[in-house]
DNA sequence: TTCTAAAATTGGTCAGACCAGCTGGCCAAT
DNA sequence: ATTGGCCAGCTGGTCTGACCAATTTTAGAA
């Protein structure tokens, strides 16, 4: 593995002389100011010609602020209309990508390391979620899994429904930093599905009838409390599929 | 939990409308010639007005495509001199950081939330370690080890070789994805233990020891490739210094 | 050759301008 | 009263040209 400059501990006593840049101040700023609640999501901000006058810096400073902000999926600029606080769902889900993914490439050994990540966190969230859904997690839950069995015959729809199944058990596994991780890598996962689902599409059908019968197992794991029976249910349909797809591939 | 907008699965056949803008195309190209390995870590881009020229648009669209790149640390700005290309390391740091954490926020769900994915990360790097480790995996392990029972006296120096134990295991899993992840979790994690050690810099002494034994546990789990001993050694390490942590808050 | 001071280059910032798209109000036609 | 067109004003996106401070390079002096 390639990754160096390993823990970076730094004790020198001669730290790096970092003078703020306007626009990162701004950008600090900013930031606050939306993690504390002040700006909420789909706030409006004052236009940039007015945050040069309340900073009393240029627009270029300004901008150079913002665009970061709107990069990462922070803020979304509109034009005509003005820039507004994105939706909280997307507010992380870019900068993840690129730190996850990231100058990483497309190569094989990456591809068993996202399968494998994946595999660590969705067994442990349909652990969690057994331990802790609520009624309404519940419910949700059982809604993707009727959603499934209603559309076998369609692989788009089974597929969305598939999904929506394991974002819900991450969603009840109430833990806010699991379920970005797993919404942002089910997100490339799904595209590598997409990919092996459309060299064969014969198979498809066979595969969904599996695939719902392991889901309503996983759900009725969850449904019972049983946490580790969810996480061997969880792991035993993820291992399954994915054998199933890379055979696929052949 | 908020994290509202589900899995946005979008049937609606008026899909939204966006243009794309000039800089967005240039962070993309930009980002696709790192990925790609033609700018390497290191590596000088040209001035922006050579890019300017090559791109034929104005400087400050291509100011507005380098600012994302370099807040988020892919790029670094060095005034008089030019703009570079960020360590590797850097490269998924503070992306990472912003996407786990969106912003830097304490509060309290966010710590249980922190401790309880480090755990989960950790137990299963651990567990990988212990299938896959290389004998330089192994003699880096073990060299931490040994630097920490040096260093008994000095918490700082402890510290860090207990942060670099961690570390080493978690390049010994062999997947650069769970590496990059534990190695942005621990950081925060190595913030919080140093928040609490501060409170009572006595017991810190009898933590020590308590953990350097544990992590010998570890380590011989490791080197011995019991995946499952692994695993539970690490699981009961974090346990153990997770809860003796959160006592000292009292 | 070595040292030093001037010149060229670079990123950071500002100001002013133009464009395309959005917003909201006005008004005529229905 | 509702609809649709029209227009003026505002907003973000882009371009140009300029200045600053820090750095790099160059050229000249020793």
């Amino acid at each position: 593995m390639a990754e160096n400059t390993p823990p970076a501990v730094t004790n020198d006593p001669f730290r790096q002389i970092r003078r703020a840049t306007v626009s990162d101040a701004i950008v600090d700023q900013l930031r606050g100011l939306i993690t504390d609640g002040t700006l909420k999501p789909g706030d409006r901000l004052p236009s940039e010609r007015e945050l040069c006058k309340r900073f009393d810096v240029g627009r270029t400073s300004v901008r150079e602020a913002l665009k970061p902000l709107i990069t990462m999926g922070i803020l979304v600029g509109r034009g005509g209309s003005g820039t507004f606080v994105a939706a909280e769902s997307g507010q992380y889900q870019k900068p993840l990508r690129w730190g996850l993914l990231g100058g990483m490439p497309g190569d094989l050994q990456n591809q068993d390391d996202l399968v494998e990540t994946r595999h660590m966190l969705e067994t442990n969230a349909a652990h969690w979620a057994a331990l802790r859904a609520t009624a309404e997690n519940l419910a949700a839950i059982e809604a993707t899994v009727q959603g499934m069995a209603e559309y076998l015959d369609d692989p788009a729809k089974f597929q969305e429904f598939d999904a929506n199944f394991h974002f819900e058990i991450a969603r009840a596994a109430q833990n806010k930093m699991l379920y970005r991780l797993i919404n942002v890598i089910r997100g490339q996962i799904q595209t590598w599905i997409g990919e092996r689902l459309a060299l064969s599409p014969d198979r498809a059908d066979i595969l969904s009838r599996t695939s719902l019968e392991q889901h309503r197992e996983i759900f009725a794991a969850i449904r019972s409390g049983d946490g580790d029976a969810a996480r061997r249910a969880m792991d035993n349909h993820i291992q399954t599929a994915t054998a199933d797809l890379k055979k696929i591939a052949k």
